[in-house]
DNA sequence: GTCTATACTAGGATAGAC
DNA sequence: GTCTATCCTAGTATAGAC
């Protein structure tokens, strides 16, 4: 890792456990090893650094994202191990990030701050949305091919439903200590099948979730 | 409203455009109508204004939950009429902080926010959460005596499931530009009572949203 | 209860040597 | 590419007069 990788990741790192204004790039020089001021060399300003930290946060969870479904053609395995990587990922930041659990760390959390004090950040986060849509909109079209899920439901609207899930799953957690994600879960995707799946599939049985770690990563 | 109210008044509405570090106190005390020192006379710090505009929030959109809830018997009705509740106290957060439109803002990103900064806030969070999941507890019982609601399903998952349902639903609203609210809340109830609502019961038809503004406080 | 004046600090950013 | 030194500003907070 170069000084320039070294500085993103630390700030990422602080980004996502202290908020933009809560990290300084005092403490992020120290824990790359130099001063402050070499930090300008490489970036212009504190808010590059900030950009292409979410740039750098998006690619990783993408990347995830893929291992987890690539190569995996049934409908509800798609979907399914999109949701659990997404939930995995924000589920393991605090650990990627070297903090003991404490609170719950979010991926959307710390985009959604940031488009709000850089609208430039649109594009990005957009792209990284469309993204996850897109690929539970060919999952749901292919598994209506199939009959693994029911024609009746608009693709799309089907996805935002999905990734909403997600999200408020991952928020609630970071918010409310009397909701477990790990108990929650099963049930959540119970439902979700128990909603969208064709009851004319020969194999209708629903997913067990497996508590197994995914992979994730490990650059941190 | 006397000075001190004000002030709450002012700080809760920059917390929530701008987040806790942004607000500055002098920008509030012109708000209001002061000088910068004279906001010391009533509060301690920044963070009991803080502490104290967070209980404020809380309880204002209890309130409108209550208003919106209360005097309904039928099941159907009270999960509609809160999550509407929610949904649109949250989509009107941005007119009744008088700023136009705009970012979507967002009640619990202020309160996740909070927490993480100060952890002594969890008990009124936790709180806040309790009051409704209680609430969609006794509806989802209710109904299931009613027949309203299929027996199979566990009252608490279910309550979690929506309160996720809803918190990812204004959280996407922030972040993801092409994600419309209004386009998907049809959806989103008609798939909720397609899953839990039971067959058995005689009037199995689903709500229609009706896009009437809920009252809300206008202390704002 | 509100004001003026002032202390204090953190943190982003720049200049220029090596 | 990294360092030392320094600037500058914003923002919290306090002291004490009225």
């Amino acid at each position: 890792m170069n000084t320039r990788e070294k500085i993103i990741d630390s700030s990422l790192k602080n980004f996502l456990i202290f908020g933009y204004e809560n990290t300084s790039l005092l403490k992020v020089a120290e824990e790359v090893g130099i001063k402050k001021a070499s930090i300008y060399y490489h970036f212009r300003n504190k808010e590059e650094i900030f950009h292409e930290s979410i740039r750098y946060l998006i690619s990783t969870i993408k990347n995830t994202i893929e291992d987890s479904v690539g190569g995996k053609s049934n409908a509800k395995t798609i979907i399914h191990s999109l949701m659990n990587s997404i939930i995995e990922f924000n589920f393991h930041l605090s650990h990627m990030a070297g903090i003991e659990k404490s609170h719950f760390l979010s991926a959307s959390r710390l985009m959604e701050y940031g488009l709000r004090e850089f609208p430039d950040l649109k594009k990005d986060v957009d792209n990284y949305y469309d993204y996850i849509k897109n690929t539970l909109m060919d999952a749901i079209h292919s598994g209506q091919k199939n009959k693994e899920i029911k024609k009746e439901f608009n693709a799309e609207m089907l996805a935002f439903e999905i990734i909403s899930k997600i999200e408020g799953f991952c928020l609630l957690s970071s918010s409310y200590s009397k909701f477990n994600i790990n108990i929650v879960r099963q049930s959540m995707y119970d439902n979700l099948w128990k909603l969208i799946g064709d009851e004319n599939s020969g194999k209708r049985g629903f997913f067990k979730y497996k508590a197994k770690s995914i992979p994730i990563s490990t650059r941190w």
